[in-house]
DNA sequence: CAGCAATCTTAGCCATGGCTAACTTTGTTT
DNA sequence: AAACAAAGTTAGCCATGGCTAAGATTGCTG
């Protein structure tokens, strides 16, 4: 019975991305194709083509050769928690009236940076700035 | 007269903490010297020697072999901007009574991912909350 | 001032994660 | 079923930013 993954699996800021858009694809159309993947994250088919038999190699996700991929059970997992890793900051940098798309930028650049303390913490911040739109309304420029 | 820089000079973030290192050094020790820089980004000195070269080519410092560097107008800027991002970021987390090395790991990878609108945000947030301490102290856990 | 230790540099290597160009496979369309 | 387009793959390239090993320079110390 010959080990499935070739090292710990490597957890990168990319293989993160990967991990994301391609649980969002499954999500919404109920597979993710290489192409697909590729034009989410505007790169290259052929960088997907490269990273995706990585992350096969990693036990992240099943891939046939030309065929397509399933996400594994850990990969899943994965994804799930940067998934809600990434609302969890988007809900927050939200709440001060910030650009959309300014919002976006900055969570893709620092959501893979974030440990779970911390983003817990953002998260019972969020909660509790709700209540109060007074000291929000101050913050926003 | 030849143009001092071969490219627009690359703003990478181990260029950033680079910057940001070297700045502390002036500031306490007056130089910054390729030994101490290594240690304090725990990176080997070859790396380092490597890397001040390339920022000497992005007009970011100038640098004499065997002997120094100091920062350039420019870099110095750099510097100081992403210091001052860097305990923006620090005196926000600060407020939650997280563990300070947790804070300085999640600080030293977010902040090469954070715009400036949302810096400020975080900025005046900090700001409003410090005056709310019954709120901070339902967020801490 | 010779020698030594610390510091610095160079050379050459590696992994990551992009790219283009060319080719293969698949599936649809006639 | 042939042909074509779309999708996927492979090969080979590149920059970034690490590394080690070996050599060069500096400056201190006897």
């Amino acid at each position: 019975m010959p080990a499935k993954q070739k090292a710990a699996p490597r957890r990168s800021a990319a293989v993160e991305d990967y991990l994301e858009r391609i649980l969002e694809l499954i999500n919404t159309k109920g597979y993710a194709r290489v192409v697909d993947i590729a034009l989410s994250l505007k790169i290259s088919q052929a960088s997907v083509t490269n990273m995706i038999q990585r992350m096969d190699a990693d036990g992240l996700l099943k891939y046939e050769r030309y065929r397509g991929m399933v996400l594994t059970a850990s990969g899943e997992a994965l994804a799930k928690s940067i998934t809600r890793r990434h609302q969890i900051l988007t809900d927050f940098l939200r709440l001060f009236g910030l650009d959309e798309e300014l919002i976006y930028h900055d969570v893709e650049g620092m959501e893979h940076h974030i440990s779970p303390p911390t983003l817990n913490t953002i998260e019972a911040l969020t909660a509790q700035l709700r209540k109060q739109p007074a000291l929000v309304a101050r913050v926003r420029q």
